[in-house]
DNA sequence: AGTAGTTAGTTGCAGGTGTAACTAATTATT
DNA sequence: AATAATTAGTTACACCTGCAACTAACTACT
């Protein structure tokens, strides 16, 4: 048990993490975590500008550019300039993007479980609520 | 507020630590996140292994190797082969390394005040569990 | 219309990251 | 005693990161 929660949620990060990237390479996907977390935003509403995205997915536009970057490489996405605002890039998954969400879904799901075996369901929902708090708190500060 | 624990603990995680970073810097002082990491653990018992401090810091030894290579490098820790076992370095505080610690506990204070406002205490104390919880079960997977 | 300010996104830099391969020292096995 | 296996720590690689500076496009102000 840590003394301080930036402790806890500094060690609880990194062990999480690590463990999606290698169930990832694992299961021979050439995607990481940060990819990820664009995709999932991606598959319940794509054709967003970065900006959201980035708002969404809790990363500035720097990180967002580059996993944009990184799934684009990768024939996941497509960037499309927006007639409406040329300074915005509409980002759509591409049939590959779309289709790996069968693929990944049931990965994160697995790692999911493992990571909440022994969790009481009430006292997971705490510590999320404390989570965004904590976010919330901190993004004023920014 | 986030669907899943992992996308919440990556988001207070990536604002926290870059909360922390911030402020050293804004208070003229040249050290990151994960040096304090280790440097925390150093003031309460400084003389160890490289091991031992990955272990309590929740790090691996080659994040442990860099953050001492940092403090090295500004001479805040010696590391001290150990005669016992020529495996192992010893890492002392230097007593610049000692003095920093009434520099950045109150910055850590600070912080920690920042980031708990509107936070229950018991609320705080469960999520510091299941916190705990997510480590030891992703670590029993790795 | 012309200038100033704002916004979306990109890029360069310096430095952090995990993984795997490596060296050196110790312990276990035969 | 010689070899094999384990352990602590370092290094090389490829890549991710935040920050600050940048470009391009849009908006507001005079």
């Amino acid at each position: 048990m840590e003394r301080t929660l930036g402790a806890a949620i500094g060690k609880a990060h990194k062990m999480m993490f690590r463990s999606i990237n290698r169930r990832f390479k694992e299961a021979g996907l050439d995607i990481h975590a940060e990819h990820f977390i664009v995709l999932i935003h991606l598959w319940e509403q794509d054709g967003q500008n970065q900006q959201w995205l980035g708002e969404e997915a809790g990363r500035d536009k720097t990180s967002v550019t580059r996993a944009i970057n990184g799934l684009e490489k990768r024939n996941m996405v497509l960037r499309v300039p927006d007639k409406q605002d040329k300074r915005h890039n509409l980002i759509y998954l591409t049939q590959l993007g779309k289709d790996l969400k069968q693929t990944i879904m049931p990965i994160m799901e697995e790692l999911r479980n493992m990571a909440e075996v022994d969790i009481d369901e009430k006292e997971l929902q705490i510590c999320m609520k404390v989570l965004s708090k904590v976010y919330d708190n901190m993004h004023k500060e920014i």
